[in-house]
Order: structure tokens, then C-alpha cells, then sequence
DNA sequence: TAGTTTTTTTGCCTTTTGTCAAGTAAGTTT
DNA sequence: AAACTTACTTGACAAAAGGCAAAAAAACTA
């Protein structure tokens, strides 16, 4: 399997300041991964064990909501980690799903190896929070953006911020991460 | 000044397994605390160097629209940590404020005593870690909740979860915090 | 307490978004 | 290719929420 790291020891550095023979002793414990089209990473009520480094290829996570429609609740794009955070840090069952739209590759660490960086390696500390913290800032910018634009808004916001996500997703998954039925955002669409 | 830090202890173990002496000694370097009603714990453009525990009071976040409107984010209420995460972690100018909307006690640190204890006593990594997927949880939550609800759902659910805020907070930080106007949401609360 | 300011409520009307249902388009399977 | 499924669009109408302005209530100040 194709295991060239530069992506990865390219985020990190990106990420934290940290040396880089730091960065490439993180990236070496990090085991390759590939998902294909559709495939999950995570099923509800499994324990997530991956922290995940997407190098390429578009995820989504959704939940079922009270009628037992999809919510598609966050896209993961390409130079970016996924995890299921209350799932992998709380080791208990996961509510959400998280699932491949396209095809995906990456690397990823499991629970326990992660703990053992996170406790013996110092600059992994650092990383490891800088992670939370940029995923934290990232919902929390998302919660403002969604409370105070209205739908139309959210879509141009999502056009210019994440073409990707358009490119490659299904309406149905971009209407319910906007909080929007898909006659609305099929309406939004067409006023272009 | 009042220093029992018993109800810091307290919370300190209810996030994180750790010893009661562990937990002690992280307490032990926490520093008294206190805000007087309206008095602000951070402005906009400072950088922010608190990271608080919240024995007892009310605050809120906020920043500006781009019509110049004061929009509360969020709510902190007691037996809570509040913090700035991106001007906090980053070292960065703030874009929000946070303020006491009632009197506050509680017990902080600064970001140097928060690095020197994160890098030098295990106990509080696990404790720092556990608070930054506790905050990060809870936003995703508040996300889900904002997009699958109606404003009178929304209100309701604060109703129940945060009854604190509707008895201290006036209706306009609720309205904005809910992505309402004022009126909306006064209109709501006349049908219970 | 009278006057001033701020907060909350209300009425009227407009815009945004949802619901339901039907229709078209596109993708799969046999 | 025909049949079936899933995805997307559109129309007609209903409900939710906003904008604006004025009035009422509450909080603050001199």
C-alpha cells in the first residue's frame, strides 16, 4: 500500500510548531487507510477507534433524526483529520455514522496508540490539542454562521468555503447539513 | 478572599478519573476570582489569558454583526470552564467578549501556569483534554439543536436545560443566542 | 418621584422556508 | 432496453419568522 507521509508531516507542521523530525516520528506511527465509495468508518452504536488523517476523498457524518430522516451533520474534506469525538475520546457507542462519499485514503492511529503519544511524546501533546482546539474553533464559527445567515446564505457561504462539498455530494446530504428541506435548497440552487 | 476549592475538586473529578490528590494539587494552582455584574472578563482585540473555572454567576460571549448588533454566542453557568478557545490557545486578538451577567466567583489560571502544568503533571492532561472534548461536544450538540429545531423548540429545550439563563438573562441576549429577534421570540414566549 | 432610558410587547405586513404532491431526470438492475 | 429505484425540480398553498413602528412596562437617574 502506497504509504508516502509528506501530506500528513505537511499538516502537521501546518498545524503546530513543532520540528520536523518531531512531525515525521508523529507521522510514522500513523497506519495507512483506504475507504471505498459509500463505505463506512463508523456505524451508530459501534465504539469509534480511528483518528483519522484524510488525504484525499470527501466523508460526511450524519445521525437519524425523531422521523428517521439523515442529518448530515459535518463534511470532512481532504487535509483533515476525522474522528467521532465523543465516541473515540469517551470510548462509549456512537450516535452518528461516518461515511465515505467518495473514494478515501488517509492514515489513522487507534485509541490506545494514540493515548501512548499523547502521554510519551511531548510535541504529540501539543499537536493533539491543536487538533481540538482548530475543530472546536471550527464548530463554533459553524454555529455562528448557521444562527445568523439565512439558508441562501449558508450556501453561498459553503460554495466559496467548500466547493468540494458540492462537487461531490448528493442535495439531499448539503440540504440537511444546512438545515433546509431540499425543495428549498433546490429552489436557493436555481436563483443561483 | 474566599478560597474553598472544594466544588473545583469536585468538578475536576466528575470529568476526568484521576486520584483525589491529583486532583487537589490541580486545584491548588487555580487563583481566586471575581467579577462584579456587567464587568467584563475579556474585550475584543485583547488577548485572552484566562481560563476559568466558574464557581457561581451568570456570563455570556458576544460579538458584533456586521449591523453593529451585539450577538450572544453562548452562556457559561456555574460548575463550568469558560474560556476563549481561539484567543485563549492561540495566543491571537480576540473577536469576542465575554462578560458577567450576574455577580461571578470562581478560579482561574493564565496560559503560561496551563502549559507548565499540561506538560508537567499527566493528571491535567487528561483533565485539559477531557474539558476541550467536553466544550467541543457540547457545540456540536447546540449545532444539531439549532438546525433541526424550530425557535420554539429551541426555546423550550434552554427552558429545560439552562432554566439559570431565562431567570438572569435579559430576553434580548436569549433572542440573539437563539437566532431570533427580539420580538420573535417575545411572541413565542406569550404561547408558553 | 418625575423624567429619562432601556427593555419588552404588540400590530400589520412582507419574506423566507416548509409541506405535500406531482412530475422529470438520472442511475441500477435484470 | 424495460422496469425500478433514487435524486432532483416545480407548483400551490401554509406556517414560521423578520422588519418596522408604536405602545407599554421596567429599570435607572437625578
Amino acid at each position: 500500500m502506497y504509504t508516502n507521509k509528506e501530506s500528513l508531516i505537511h499538516f502537521i507542521l501546518k498545524v503546530v510548531e513543532i520540528s520536523k523530525s518531531d512531525a515525521e516520528e508523529i507521522a510514522a506511527s500513523f497506519h495507512p487507510f483506504k475507504l471505498r465509495e459509500k463505505e463506512f468508518l463508523l456505524k451508530e452504536n459501534q465504539i469509534s477507534d480511528d483518528y483519522l488523517y484524510l488525504k484525499s476523498g470527501l466523508m460526511r457524518t450524519f445521525l437519524y433524526n425523531l422521523k428517521g430522516e439523515e442529518i448530515t451533520i459535518d463534511f470532512f474534506t481532504e487535509d483533515n483529520m476525522v474522528f467521532e469525538i465523543t465516541s473515540f475520546f469517551n470510548r462509549v457507542h456512537s450516535e452518528a455514522n461516518i461515511q465515505a462519499i467518495t473514494p478515501c485514503t488517509g492514515f489513522r492511529i487507534s485509541y490506545k496508540e494514540l493515548n501512548t503519544l499523547f502521554h510519551n511524546k511531548p510535541a504529540f501533546r501539543d499537536f493533539g490539542r491543536a487538533i481540538l482546539v482548530k475543530e472546536f474553533m471550527a464548530s463554533q464559527k459553524r454555529n455562528y454562521g448557521m444562527i445568523n445567515r439565512t439558508a441562501k446564505e449558508r450556501y453561498q457561504n459553503l460554495l466559496v468555503n467548500k466547493p468540494q462539498i458540492l462537487k461531490y455530494s448528493p442535495l439531499k446530504f448539503i440540504a440537511s447539513y444546512l438545515g433546509v428541506t431540499d425543495s428549498t435548497l433546490s429552489r436557493l440552487r436555481k436563483n443561483l
